[in-house]
DNA sequence: AGGATGATGGACT
DNA sequence: GTCCATCATCCTA
């Protein structure tokens, strides 16, 4: 048995990135479910990469990275927020998506709640994590286990196209256009 | 609409 | 001590 998101994990980060968007990303956290279809996405390819946490090798905080594509990595972000990647590729070599933003595909109350706000709720890594109650303590699950509290699942192809940019917030590998998202209007 | 800034913790030099 | 894979708020226009 593999599933479809399972052979897209196992490739490349940056292969594998733009054909998670539209995949779904269910928590089933505090007795709420949240599911969101991911817009927007971000490859990060190890020891490949200068911008990777994966970087300079395999550390207690990144080792989730190293571990079977579909491992979920946590990482705490300027001390304040949770961002969530998956691990992709073979086991050992440290790659990664971050999964930076979604649209609510259900509990949106629930979101509304933990986000404490009406709008803005899932247009960014830390917000999505906020969004879908992921915190320090989901670091290493396995987002393919249909069990998993926190699990990715097929979902509705873009709409239309997935364009390529570079990525946000980094200070190295300004250039290398590895930030998906969704071309989801005209304009 | 867009730029500056403070919050805050862990990893790394 | 410095650097962040960020966000919300507070300015200026």
């Amino acid at each position: 048995m593999s599933s479809v998101l399972r052979d897209i994990l196992s490739g490349p980060p940056e292969d594998a990135a733009p054909r998670l968007i539209g995949a779904h990303l269910v928590s089933d956290i505090g007795d709420k479910q949240v599911r969101i279809r991911l817009t927007e996405v971000e490859a990060y390819k190890g020891s490949d990469d200068p911008a990777s946490h994966a970087y300079r090798g395999e550390t207690i905080r990144n080792s989730s990275m190293f571990k079977d594509p579909g491992t979920l990595y946590v990482y705490r972000s300027y001390g304040i927020h949770w961002c969530a990647n998956t691990a992709a590729g073979p086991p050992g070599v440290g790659w990664g998506i971050l999964m930076r933003a979604g649209e609510i595909i259900d509990g949106k109350g629930v979101v509304i709640g933990r986000r404490g706000r009406r709008d803005s709720l899932t247009d960014g890594p830390g917000k999505l994590t906020q969004a879908l109650g992921i915190i320090g303590d989901h670091n290493g699950l396995d987002l393919l286990d249909p069990a998993s509290v926190v699990r990715l699942e097929p979902g509705a192809a873009p709409a239309g196209l997935v364009m390529a940019t570079p990525r946000v917030g980094i200070s190295r590998a300004k250039d290398i256009p590895w930030r998906f998202v969704e071309a989801t209007s005209v304009g």
